[in-house]
DNA sequence: CCACGATGTAAACATTCGTTTACTTGATTG
DNA sequence: CAATCAAGTAAACGAATGTTTACATCGTGG
């Protein structure tokens, strides 16, 4: 590790910043501490001094990078387009919070973590913004599509989802989000 | 282990049966070797004996389950329905295919053989029996759908997935999925 | 400037995993 | 009935995991 100033604070913001990074790429199982440390370039028992272990440093890293306004700050009149369009970013920074989301599933204590988040962070702050008497079933129309584009692009990868979007596919998922809306 | 009479076909087709049960419910990586062969009533080292190790053991248990004649086989004009009722199956018997198929994206080595399998034995078939120049997009509509509804039923498990489907999402399932023929 | 506490490190620990090895048991065949 | 080889078992192995421990070192306040 290149010597650098010693700074508690900064250190933890290295390692959640790596966490979002290394859990948004591939699954929760796959990525192990000493990954996050190395990618930090930090010592791996920090991890436990700093957060308590990996499974907090997960539930940190998702509370923090997950925020629905992403989504409900959109116009209504055109979630459907400017949806796809963040999702199917290609120059994007930021590491999806989806796809750490997802790839919480295969273990089942991250799984817990991750379904408390999903549902305080992103579903119901999106039936609310739904609204209506169907606003949960809208809820859920919009994770499954958001879930089965994000497998397909970041976790059981299919060649025709990298890169940009086939057209035909695009418009659909315009449509299909825009509807939820709509309907 | 109950005193039963030997026989390699057999044994074989246990540890089998008890993999796709066992993959079908729970991820690949958070299935152990001796999870199954618990199941099985059997010595964990004829896994590594009858079919090479785990990874081979559950490619041969996804090959053995994916079979897309299951959707293909469907009347055209009322696939949507069929499939639903297919998906939502309460009393279902056997394991979902494509449970175990979701539940593999956490394992590179396992990512790579369902991602082989997923082509071959259902994107593709499906695609030919959509047919037309959208054929493909078509198919990735179905994956989507079929991967996000999968996802909370089985993989990240939402209250609301579990026991029967909510009307209003099960009418949407219905209606988009039957769209896919139609367009 | 020196001591002390905060920060970082290296190593080992306990556990779990898939797999292999050496062995025992049992069914079949001549 | 006995011999032989397939079938099954128990135990241990080596690697990888998250975490803890004991120690070193830096920065700072008195």
């Amino acid at each position: 590790m290149a010597v650098r100033k010693r700074n508690a604070e900064a250190t933890r913001a290295r390692i959640l910043a790596a966490a979002q990074q290394a859990f948004s790429t591939r699954a929760y199982a796959e990525v192990g501490v000493r990954d996050i440390t190395a990618l930090a370039d930090v010592n791996p028992a920090l991890v436990s001094r700093y957060f308590g272990g990996k499974l907090n440093l997960f539930e940190a890293a998702l509370d923090t990078a997950l925020d629905a306004r992403l989504m409900t700050d959109l116009p209504r009149e055109e979630f459907g387009k400017q949806i796809v369009a963040i999702f199917t970013d290609e120059h994007r920074s930021q590491p999806s919070p989806l796809a750490m989301l997802f790839g919480a599933s295969s273990d089942s204590a991250a799984r817990e973590v991750a379904l408390g988040l999903l549902r305080s962070h992103v579903m119901r702050p999106l039936a609310v913004w739904f609204g209506g008497e169907a606003a949960w079933a809208k809820a859920a129309r919009f994770m499954i599509i958001s879930t089965g584009y994000f497998t397909y692009r970041d976790q059981l990868p299919l060649d025709e989802f990298a890169g940009s979007v086939e057209p035909r596919l695009r418009s659909w998922l315009e449509e299909t989000f825009q509807a939820i809306v709509d309907d």
